[in-house]
This record gives C-alpha cells, sequence and structure tokens, in this order.
DNA sequence: TAGATTGTTAATCGATTAACAATC
DNA sequence: TAGATTGTTAATCGATTAACAATC
C-alpha cells in the first residue's frame, strides 16, 4: 500500500505514537528553551528516551547530536501533524454545563480550534448568551454549517438524545463527532468518531485505587 | 510475582483490555436482555467476537455455549472490577466553566462517584452556589478531605496553577488526581495521575480529518 | 579528539488474531 | 443430535526496548 509522499516520511503513525506525541507538543509549548534532549523529554513524561527518539524519527525533523531536537522546529512540525496551523470553526450541540464550559473554553484558539455556534432545543436556552454566543435553534444548524464551513460538532447533550443529535449532524454535512455523552454512537463509515466520555477517566481511577497493594 | 489471589483470576489487566471493558460496561447498560454473544457486543463496538472473548476471560465469569454471557453476571463483575459499587467522595478545584460543570454532572452517581466540595481561590466565587455545593476557601481543604475521607481530586484551573495545586492536594492527603488542565503534572510516586485534557480528543480528529484521503 | 547524543537495525515483548476443541 | 457459541492454546502481528554505529 501506499503510504508515502516522495521525500516525506509516512503519514501513518502508529497510535500509541501519535498520543505521545501530543504530550511532546504540550510539554514543548511550555519550555522556552532552544533545545532539548530525548533524554529530557523521556524524563519529563516518565518513559523512555529511546522511546521518544524513535517517535521523533517519523518526522521531518532530525536532532543534533550532543544538542539535542530544535524546540521551534519539533512543535512547528507537530503543529502541522495535527493540523493546528489551519483553524477549524466547531459548534457545540447541547448548552447544559458541558457544553456551555466548552463554549467558553480558552484554551482552544492555540490549536486552532474555534467554536462558531452553540445548539440547543430548550426553548427556554435559545436566544441566551454563553459568552458571545447566542444559544440558536436545531433549525439552524444547516445555515451554519454550511457558512462556516463547519465539519466538527461536538455532542453535549444527555445520552438518550445523542444518538439522534448525531443522524442529524451526519445529515447536514458533519464529517466528524466529537462527543461528550456517555454514549455509544453509530456513525456511517466515513464520519469521524471521537468519543470524550468523562466518566471512563475516573473509572481508571476508582480501579487503581481499589486494586492496587 | 504474585499476581492471583486463590481461585480468583488475575488482578493485572492489560491497559487496552481494561478500556474495551469499559466500553462493554457502558453498552451493556443500556441492554434489557438477559444475554449477549460476544459477537453482538463486538458488532455493536466494532471490534472482534474473539477480542471480546478474550477480555471477558479475564473476568470470573462463564459464558453459555449457544446463547452468551448473562448480562446482570457482567455488568455485576465489572462494576466491581472498577469499584463502582463503593462509593467515592471527590472533591473538584476551580469553579471555573469546567469545574462547575462537572460538579453538576449528574452521571456521576451510577458510577459510584460523589462530588462532595468544589474550591476556588478567587473571593469573588467563594460562598456563590454552584448546584447545591457552595464554593470554599481552599483554607478548607484539609477539613473537608479528612471529614469526607477523600482520596480523588478534579483539578479544574488553569495551566499556570494546575502545578500548585497538585502539590496542595498531595500534601493534604490526596491520593489520585484527576487532572483537566493542559498541563504535564509531576506527581510523587504512589500518587494516581490521570489526565483529562479536553484538546487532545480534538487533535486527535483533525489529525485524521486532514491527513485521510 | 573524546564524549554525548542522535538515528536505526535487530531482538524482545506483549497484545491481537486464528484455529479449534469443549460444551450446552 | 446438530449447531452455535464459548474458552483456550498457538501463531501472528505490531510496538517497545536494546544495542550500537553515525555524527556533531
Amino acid at each position: 500500500m501506499l503510504k508515502n509522499h516522495i521525500g516525506r516520511k509516512p503519514l501513518m503513525f502508529p497510535k500509541p505514537t501519535l498520543e505521545r506525541l501530543k504530550l511532546y507538543y504540550a510539554l514543548l509549548l511550555t519550555e522556552n528553551k532552544d533545545y532539548i534532549s530525548s533524554d529530557e523529554i523521556a524524563k519529563r513524561l516518565k518513559i523512555t528516551p529511546e522511546q521518544v527518539r524513535k517517535d521523533i524519527s517519523h518526522l521531518n525533523i532530525t536532532g543534533k547530536p550532543k544538542v539535542g531536537y530544535h524546540i521551534p522546529s519539533l512543535l512547528g512540525e507537530l503543529s502541522e501533524l495535527f493540523g493546528i496551523s489551519v483553524t477549524d470553526n466547531i459548534i457545540i450541540v447541547g448548552a447544559g454545563g458541558l457544553g456551555s464550559a466548552l463554549a467558553r473554553y480558552k484554551g482552544f484558539e492555540k490549536i486552532g480550534v474555534k467554536v462558531v455556534a452553540i445548539f440547543d432545543n430548550d426553548s427556554e436556552k435559545i436566544g441566551t448568551f454563553v459568552g458571545e454566543l447566542m444559544v440558536l435553534p436545531l433549525s439552524d444548524l444547516q445555515r451554519v454549517v454550511k457558512r462556516f464551513k463547519v465539519r466538527i460538532a461536538a455532542i453535549c447533550v444527555p445520552e438518550e438524545s445523542a444518538q439522534e443529535v448525531t443522524d442529524l449532524l451526519v445529515e447536514k454535512g458533519i464529517k466528524a463527532i466529537w462527543n461528550f455523552a456517555p454514549a455509544i454512537l453509530h456513525v456511517p463509515s466515513g464520519i469521524l468518531l471521537e468519543n470524550e466520555d468523562i466518566t471512563r477517566g475516573i473509572l481508571s481511577i476508582k480501579h487503581m485505587l481499589d486494586k492496587k497493594g
């Protein structure tokens, strides 16, 4: 299978590698030195330096022996890998606590994400403001998706209506669903589904607190 | 190394298995049949039936040939595995959008989690209510942790103060940090750290939307 | 130069998948 | 019984780790 561009590194990354690359990005953003060694990255993230080097070897970047990796270049590569320099307009469906918090989240800007609208079907909420956004009825969905070329939608509705909302979003042309409802959703093939169910993290914590010595 | 109890299954699960077991739990909660086959679980979650059987084989439960797995028993086992039947009192630090949303989240009850307090250091927020909880100053931390035997704390403060808050929580006896700040935190060994950084999910989406054909 | 650090190949490890016997 | 489905062992696959040559 053809996975490479000429002169470029492979576009397919092992999933664990991709997850670690996100951590490198977060870490490097807080560094103000010019260079960092695989050893230092490894220490901060509690992994091995070999793994760091292997991960970075997937990118179009080389480090300098005795010096390490040039942080701005590394950030640039990672930024391109995750498409951070291109801003995606996203919408949020569900103006409850979680949806509203998400709509006001300040960290989106620096990863190339902009919330352009928030929707709800509760007439009490429609017309009220969440930050600078007015809550819109779902009948405005199609217009907004077209106008702002929205490809990504966050679902922050109760479990019961999550599938219904998903179907509607897909019908209106949404390409990726970012699901915050604790529901197992079905999407047509070709549509991306990313589950952000918040209960998962604390289940891991409960499990490990109980089972360890 | 001793990993087994007499007559019990191993307590160590491969991490990917543990993640899938959470999905099985979520899925089975919505089923109202008595039995389900590995094939059906697999279809719903888009994995293979062999994997489902292998995962379930880690539990103290056996299925019935021709019938499948008894759903209530499976739920019971998973509930025990994740310590759902024992309620953990947790606290939230940071009464901003995300912290407040978390404090009001309705889904905690059914996984054995109860939010007993929310803290902030902003005097404007202290004394106001988030749902039924009054926002408390951090000087009340020690008292609350002791009184409610709190082992788990969610961090919903800005990146800049996340480490400082972490240190304080650990000092006051917290055993697990559930970190919602996009920060790389350091914790002493023996303290559990679970990162729930919300930007990670959408980075995956952006990456995959851009790189796929 | 000597030494530190990268980059890559080979070896190991662990998880997934395949195959099939056991069983209801 | 025949057939469907579980449970487990063996084979495969893919990711991590180890080793070391390349290089600044």
